[in-house]
DNA sequence: TTGTATGCGTTATCAC
DNA sequence: GTGATAACGCATACAA
């Protein structure tokens, strides 16, 4: 069966007339080796259809040739989309993609580490920038290359590829109180373990502080990202007396719940209530109205988190914090609110 | 540094006073082994911190704990949703995931295969039916558990966890011909290489033959899949007179795109356009008007299908060729055709 | 430039 | 039940 009859390396260099080491070398691109050995032994691997033996490899080269990936979930397409590119570029550094998911619990997320590291991956890359102090001591210790990506914090035992969450979030609260809102309302994922989430808050409320503009416990609703959960959350804050006059999301899932909830309470958008997201789905734009969000530059981080880790990996140097722009991308979910 | 004082198998067993079999053993919950023993070995491991190492074992097993999925790609959410369900029932069976994307290229889904077949997994899943030949005797030639999934063909070679694509494209074609359309159009992603593409084009065929509307070829248009696309395929079927009362699309991202370019065009729907998706994607309903369409059982699938690869990884015997249901979603964006 | 010989860290096959 | 010890298949330091 599996083991009757499978080429190894050791067939080839008898087939070709030249010793292991010399198939070995050819196999893995090393310097120094002749074009006729070459061509001798390329012959010899076609011929018998040999295949190398990934764990034998690396067990004696200690490399696996596969990073590891850890991401929240895989059902927020925007994460998705990361990975998608992240696994396309890996390809060209001749690198496979081990993918785990922990559901924003960070004890799941070390195990899963821990899972990976032991599996023997070349490298890790982390979504944002709060992890368990282990994470990284495990890291370390196996001195493996790593990333956090998704983060702007300039952290020495962190490198990172990433957009800062604050300052967009900043920016689209300072929207809707530039358009006249001073009743607004957030809906935010539980910021325990969740860096982002609790950056995008403190945008939020950096901008209302600095415009005088309230922000009571009431008007913050904690729920888990989803749609069910965004249209729960608008319920909620629909019940205050006065309601808001607008409510920014942690999330555009986030957001389409609260749309979805509305138009079936038939509040009116923009005109009664103006809503924002944060990461541009592509869905984002087809919303009615269409929603004002941030452009999470998920392919982009997926691009260069492949390149900045295969070069860590061959011990190059990279850019330690790298930020890429998070644009606002203003549209018609936004507006005045209704003139009392 | 990671090659400095790892501790290895052999010093636990040191540490414990046994053998290196012995830790081994403990180690893999092997039968036969007294409670004493496991109890010391566990301690030693404890003690040393011991972490087994992941090529090493791989290679003296001859299995490496993850398997191989091999998906078209990430950037469709219905995927990525059917891989996180699948990463995440792995977990239960201690099984790894590795992911490669192709794009909807054959060749290049083989030549994955052939890398992650390299790599050592010991199962592999694959979307869908159409593969080239090659892939199904590299899966045998190594004897590897492998699976398909998202069809329902019933193929000796080919175990299966899907649903029938054509079924439910066939009911949303006579849904639209009941309501009185006879100008139908379909949008369709290229069908080679892609048998579920096929069979819903098929399925809208039939349903169409049977009742005897036409569906010229001008009526047909083939795009990738993709919102821009989508929304492309929308203007040359507009400029078709007379043009097309109602439009099947392959899946909901091309209706998006569809729906996006009527809206731009000032096409009222479902007044003057009924519009029809498939995958049910979480935002489907958000539309204006909410998108009829099929729902894709993409969390059962991820689910069903790491217990069936796990199970015939055990040499467990596993239902063949498993359907599951597919269900129509009626919603807004089919309606009776404006009465001319 | 090429060959030889050893090591990689486990698992599994034997005996006991 | 437990302990030696031979695979497992390749990479690489070292010698030539």
């Amino acid at each position: 069966m599996k083991n009757d009859k499978r080429t190894l390396l050791g067939d080839v260099a008898r087939e070709a007339g030249v010793s292991t080491a010399s198939v070995s070398r050819v196999l893995n691109r090393a310097p120094h080796v002749s074009e006729r050995l070459r061509a001798k032994v390329k012959a010899a691997v076609d011929r018998l259809g040999y295949v190398p033996d990934g764990p034998a490899r690396a067990l004696a080269s200690r490399r696996i040739g596969a990073i590891g990936a850890l991401v929240p979930t895989l059902d927020n397409p925007i994460f998705s989309a990361m990975i998608d590119s992240l696994e396309r570029r890996l390809k060209h550094h001749d690198c496979r993609l081990l993918i785990a998911t922990y559901h924003y619990n960070l004890d799941d997320e070390l195990e899963a580490l821990r899972t990976l590291v032991q599996q023997g991956i070349d490298g890790a890359v982390l979504i944002g920038h709060d992890h368990r102090p282990a994470a990284l001591t495990l890291l370390k210790q196996y001195a493996l290359p790593y990333l956090s990506c998704w983060h702007s914090e300039n952290d020495p035992d962190w490198p990172s590829i990433g957009f800062d969450n604050a300052a967009p979030a900043k920016r689209l609260a300072e929207h809707l109180i530039a358009l006249g809102h001073r009743r607004i309302a957030v809906v935010t994922a539980p910021t325990t373990g969740n860096d982002r989430a609790r950056a995008r808050l403190r945008g939020f409320r950096d901008a209302m502080d600095a415009a005088g503009v309230e922000l009571p416990g009431e008007r913050i609703v904690t729920v888990d990202y989803g749609i069910e959960e965004g249209a729960y959350a608008l319920q909620l804050l629909m019940r205050l007396d006065p309601s808001p006059t607008a409510i920014l999301c942690g999330n555009d899932t986030l957001a389409f719940g609260v749309m979805l909830a509305a138009q079936k309470a038939g509040i009116r958008m923009p005109e009664e209530l103006s809503v924002t997201g944060f990461d541009d789905l592509p869905q984002a734009r087809f919303m009615h109205p269409p929603l004002t969000t941030v452009a999470a530059p998920a392919k982009d981080i997926g691009h260069r988190v492949a390149d900045a880790l295969a070069a860590r990996i061959q011990q190059q140097p990279t850019i330690h914090c790298q930020v890429i722009e998070a644009p606002l991308v203003l549209r018609e979910s936004t507006a005045p609110p209704p003139s009392t």
